[in-house]
DNA sequence: TAAATACGCAACTCTTTGGTTGCCTTTTCG
DNA sequence: CGAAAAGGCAACCAAAGAGTTGCGTATTTA
């Protein structure tokens, strides 16, 4: 899998965008992250591990608790990819233009 | 599901992602997104299916074919989201106090 | 030291999903 | 008109994914 589908694949589930959320405000640790809402500790250990695959966060052992933290750099990286498809796109105009070219009887 | 989640669930895939970038181009249709890819016909219309269902490209039929677009808008709401998430992490010695402000004994 | 806390590992279930094949309708064009 | 091109619909399959339970290991802490 490319670079980037991985990193929007990581970001592309309920939980773990509400993990990203949560780590946005700063590091936690698992049973941190577990508390509050419904899900099985080891639910949350394995998208932690789904994002941290991806380079979206990393995690750093702490004592008996391993502390999480969002990586800023790599949402970065998924961010510049939406400016280039985006600005591809820019010119409607210019593409319709070459479109029609491009089908020309 | 989210919406954002679905947004970026919907980009997580190399064959959705590739699709993306090649209507980054410009609108095509089924038989032309098919055409040079190593992809079923019926694989690629999934695909696309999914990428409309999240909003990020949109069908209008013409003649026998139906052409496809991507929807520029949706990718900036994508966008704007990792802006948010990246902001938020902004301030590292910030984010830190916090944590060792909750932390104390 | 013993209980409690935080976590890792492994096996298992159930659903989703990416992809295929087969067949049928509509439109274009020789 | 008749063949070919574009596409819709449905059934089917294998693999991945999300979540769980159970059990074992370190680390605090009362």
């Amino acid at each position: 899998m490319r670079d980037e589908a991985a990193l929007f694949a990581a970001l592309g589930d309920d939980t773990r965008l509400g993990l990203v959320a949560r780590l946005g405000e700063g590091p936690s640790s698992i049973a941190g992250l577990t508390r509050g809402g419904d899900l099985t500790r080891q639910a949350v250990t394995k998208h932690l591990y789904v994002l941290e695959r991806a380079g979206l966060v990393s995690c750093a052992r702490l004592g008996r608790e391993s502390l999480w933290e969002l990586r800023r750099q790599r949402l970065e990286e998924a961010r510049a990819f939406l400016d280039v498809m985006s600005q591809r796109w820019d010119d409607r105009l210019e593409r319709l233009r070459v479109y029609v070219e491009d089908h020309k009887p």
